[in-house]
DNA sequence: GAGTAGAATGTTATCGATAACATCGTAGGC
DNA sequence: GCCTACGATGTTATCGATAACATTCTACTC
């Protein structure tokens, strides 16, 4: 079914019902009413592949994020979309799997759709990709990092400095004896920097890195399960373990729990991410705060801004900070 | 950039150009290769919005879940996307959040996006969802739940019986004053299927329900963490809270240890789907094992099975159950 | 060497909506 | 009462790829 059997049967044209479908055209109300009415009675759904063609407008934006599993990406997901909904958008989600060269298919095949809009999950990217994105003439928005070298906009924090800001508070707590427990792979950029900043910070104290890693990213709270072992074997000594993300801590938790041991007296533990379970979790796990939809929503903003900037002025890059401080919980609360 | 300008650069059709894309035509391997050459240079990106008005083939499957934040939902996804991928497919994913409304406006909006088959979140659907899909002529696959009244294909299991299941096993363990704590929105049906099955599982053993509810669905470790005093105030003799889902079950389990119970010795606690969170806690929690992977998987395999069937002979209805076991673990295990 | 099969490529029409322009009619101003 | 302006609607061309059919041209058979 096509619009013109709605027109025929109305004894209208293709054209009229289609302006009728957009309250933004002028077309007088009983005809309108008409139109929706014919259309409700036969459950016509309009063809938008041909609107799109059509009209060059795809309604599509598309955002790209390392993995749907992960809370903080898919609230990041969620805040986005239900952003973007506001301006009649869809969103086009592809999942890069921690993946350089997946991510490179991913944008070709999602460039392909012609979306409006495009959100990256800010890492080490290929290089392949800017040219298509550039060549793609839409606002691209890179989240949950500030890169070095931005492509456009970016809405993020440095994942590095936040890192470093919570190691060095765990330091004027007076712990020293701290290890690192990461991914194993080094393509998960944002791992990577967590590392950098927790080496800086135990440098600036004077401190040397003990580090550690398990599993491949995403960290999930089974690896923290069996990193506990991973990280006594190589520093017995551990006062502390810094964990790349919430899960890993907890995993590592759960872990000292089957031994007997009470955290933080025996063993403290901090996460990174602020998930939900560093809250609720007993004991509460130190970490650092990150609001995932408050960086969908920004994403959602900077979308819009764009669009309302003439197309003949792009928006100039913006780059928006999110905060990402320390939270220190019960979970590395020793008295000392 | 169009295909008439790569096949005008190379003094070709665009014909030529658009089946050396499409690697089962027959193209000269020369003229091939020369076309990929010229496309890699270029930095040509197909339109697919053209394709597939002109293919009639959209290369989109659209499903939808209440929640991209549950763990579950998101692994589902997750598994159903890789196995559509397998087969040059796009995942469109819409958000639900739990509402009928919500829902028939989504497939209204997918549907206008063609794609070549959906699947639902079995819930109750609005019923005027049922001729729009009808009318799409493409396979409909309901995972999560096995309805009385199925559209078309079923991958799921049945809450009602699963939790009746599960508390007909703690029964057996010797538990009686067993309190059931769900979300208080009936539009979930999934939680309230769950809920009957408790409440037969009782009647069956002569035990009168004991029903509480807490926040919207879906139910958080925060509403568990509240959840708790709801129980207590409204029937201060439980011994074990049956929880509609596992995070729910953390949360509650939290709230215990904040008051310094020892679960499952002063309070036993179960859950529902087997999140990762009810292996690693501490205690482990007893719950109905959900393979939320093999969900996706199997509804995958339906859509492809449905493709290669004939069109008009379309394939017969499948209806795939999938296991849904009690599994008992630390927080209901109690010697008496 | 005529005939034919089939590989390689070109041509034309089409998918279904919408942009851009054209037309018609009527209300209101002078 | 004529003219203008604009509201309501129609017509035509177009978006960019691909299906379907047409056309070459080569290689091989008898």
């Amino acid at each position: 079914m096509r619009m013109q059997d709605i027109a025929r049967r109305l004894g209208i044209s293709a054209m009229t019902v289609s302006r009728a479908l957009k309250s933004d055209s002028s077309v007088a109300p009983t005809t309108r009413a008409a139109v929706l009415k014919a259309i409700e009675e036969l459950g016509y759904v309009p063809n938008q592949i041909a609107g799109s063609l059509s009209s060059r407008r795809s309604g599509f934006a598309a955002v790209l994020v390392p993995s749907l599993n992960n809370p903080h990406f898919s609230e990041t997901v969620l805040a986005l979309g239900s952003a973007l909904q506001a301006r009649g958008m869809q969103l086009l989600i592809g999942n890069t799997e921690y993946d350089r060269r997946k991510e490179a298919e991913l944008v070709r095949a999602l460039l392909a759709r012609k979306p409006e809009a495009i959100i990256l999950t800010s890492d080490g990217h290929d290089p392949r990709i800017l040219p298509m994105l550039a060549k793609a003439k839409i606002p691209v928005v890179e989240i949950w990092d500030l890169p070095a070298r931005p492509i456009q906009h970016v809405v993020g924090f440095s994942n590095r400095i936040a890192m470093r800001g919570l190691i060095a508070a765990l330091i004027a707590q007076g712990y020293s004896r701290i290890t690192y427990l990461g991914e194993a792979d080094d393509a998960d950029t944002r791992g990577a920097s967590r590392r950098l900043g927790y080496c800086e910070a135990m440098a600036a104290a004077g401190l040397g890195p003990r580090l550690c890693s398990i599993g491949r990213p995403p960290a999930t709270m089974s690896d923290g399960e069996r990193g506990l072992d991973t990280v006594l074997s190589a520093f017995p000594d551990t006062e502390l373990v810094a964990c790349v993300s919430d899960p890993l801590a907890f995993g590592v938790i759960a872990a000292c729990q089957r031994r007997g041991w009470v955290v933080p007296d025996r063993l403290a533990v901090s996460g990174f991410g602020d998930f939900e379970i560093a809250r609720i979790g007993v004991p509460a796990i130190t970490t650092v705060q990150i609001d995932a939809g408050q960086i969908g929503r920004e994403a959602g903003g900077i979308i819009g801004e764009a669009f309302d900037a003439l197309r003949d002025l792009p928006l100039a890059p913006v780059i928006r900070p999110v905060p990402a401080l320390p939270c220190l919980r019960a979970s590395t609360m020793i008295a000392r």
